[in-house]
DNA sequence: ATGTGTTTGTTGATATATCGCACAGGCCCG
DNA sequence: CGGGCCTGTGCGATATATCAACAAACACAT
């Protein structure tokens, strides 16, 4: 069965948009701005907003809306009880068909980044990842986007102070060249990798916040290395991560 | 000016009602589950639910229907909005680690309380809490200090007037004996749960002002039930509690 | 103050979309 | 086969969207 024009209800698409136009920048709105906001008619816009003052779903003081907790609890009991993995595969599945590229998403546990969910499209790399795999933060975007989101002295922490294992001749090891390295994903927002891990395979990574901002886990893409340049593969790529990363802001804790 | 008939729409009410009816108990629903739930007619019900999904706040299987993460974001952004969780999240830290436990605030919607923030420090507690996360206000503490704060009336109509669940054997279940409790808190200042809510856990809390007097959130902290006196307890964290709840005098709406 | 131009909230009229009902077809199971 | 349950779909009555018009509030220069 396919979703036809006349099945879609206008007036709970327009709702659902009035309430989107309420974010954490415009927490109080007139009739007029959200009409803008929402590219609906003021009249319209007008409907929607009584309706869900209504409903308890806003409150009005005669001029500006705001809304009511009670719009927190729209689907939030059948999400709470979704893991992180099913929250995120749908967003992974849809980027790696997209790019034709492996994506992953993993969490921070000591030094060892765990894989959550993962997107795999071809096979690149010799050992197979799976949700549960384990790989040392330090030489993985992921890790490094995480580590980076950590205060200094616990980055520095988790690194040790001794040079650690090359898997490659491009691993760094030094725990102060990745210090370093930290700074600049904490400046640029990104973390990308050059066949550390594993020769062939680069990678680039975002981090992912939950409502408070904190970093809570790393999304990225990993590929074959090939004659692009990296900043080709910067430019390319991280715009792509941001978008999902944008999509699943606040939905993890 | 007031809300007249003319001003609500039907549609969207009746699709915020559809949205409601999923829960972590009904994440999956059918065209039939979901008109059932509602009380919306069967053809009405599946118009919304196909709106929902071209919409994509859900997904569809061709039999069943399930929320998207994107619903969460709805009230994420409200929440985000509040300036609320920023303002009192310092606060809460400093609290939890001078206390040695866990430390929330949450506000009251209808009869249940939300979570806006929490500075948690182990967990005592099997379910985990987070910003968003809903308990029933009548076996809280910070429940019921935000119940003692309404008029009489409109208290006893928040709580019905049945015999409410019994979480433990220890929840007080009767509304007559939770208003009296009210009148006590009320009083005192401060309220005090002793494993009313789960077997263990007790807790205190105070209530949060806003810039004209009127109780907006609670404040509590929450412990493992251990061999100190009920008084003994109250006689030690509630100046904490009150101490942190009169710094933040005046600076929530 | 006064006038002017703009924006905002509100109200009607009418074309359009939606509701709720009734019915048809599919699926499962005894 | 027949009964129960489900989903999908016309149809008339009803509700809603859209657009325009209007009054009131506001900004601001005169």
């Amino acid at each position: 069965m396919t979703i036809t024009e006349r099945d879609i209800m206008g007036g709970l698409a327009k709702g659902l948009a009035v309430i989107e136009t309420f974010g954490a920048d415009r927490p109080r709105q007139s009739i007029s701005e959200v009409a803008l906001a929402s590219g609906l008619d003021r009249a319209t816009a007008r409907r929607c907003l009584l309706t869900l003052v209504h409903q308890g779903f806003a409150e009005w003081d005669g001029k500006f809306f705001t809304l009511t907790p009670r719009v927190l609890r729209l689907g939030t009991a059948c999400l709470a009880s979704m893991p992180m993995p099913a929250i995120v595969q749908p967003a992974l599945d849809a980027l790696s068909d997209r790019i034709g590229e492996s994506s992953s998403v993993s969490i921070l546990d000591g030094g060892e980044i765990v894989y959550v969910a993962r997107a795999a499209q071809r096979k690149v790399m010799s050992i197979s990842l799976m949700p549960g795999s384990r790989l040392p933060a330090y030489c993985t975007s992921m890790g490094r986007v995480m580590l980076a989101a950590l205060p200094e002295a616990e980055a520095r922490a988790r690194l040790g102070t001794r040079a650690l294992p090359a898997r490659t001749p491009l691993t760094l090891t030094e725990p102060g060249t990745i210090l370093a390295e930290l700074a600049r994903i904490r400046t640029d927002g990104f973390a990308l990798i050059d066949q550390e891990v594993e020769l062939g395979l680069r990678s680039v990574a975002v981090p992912l916040v939950n409502a408070r901002g904190q970093v809570v886990a790393a999304l990225n893409l990993g590929l074959a290395a090939g004659p692009e340049s990296l900043a080709a593969m910067a430019a390319r790529l991280v715009p792509e991560l941001r978008a999902v990363a944008a999509g699943l802001r606040g939905l993890l804790r």
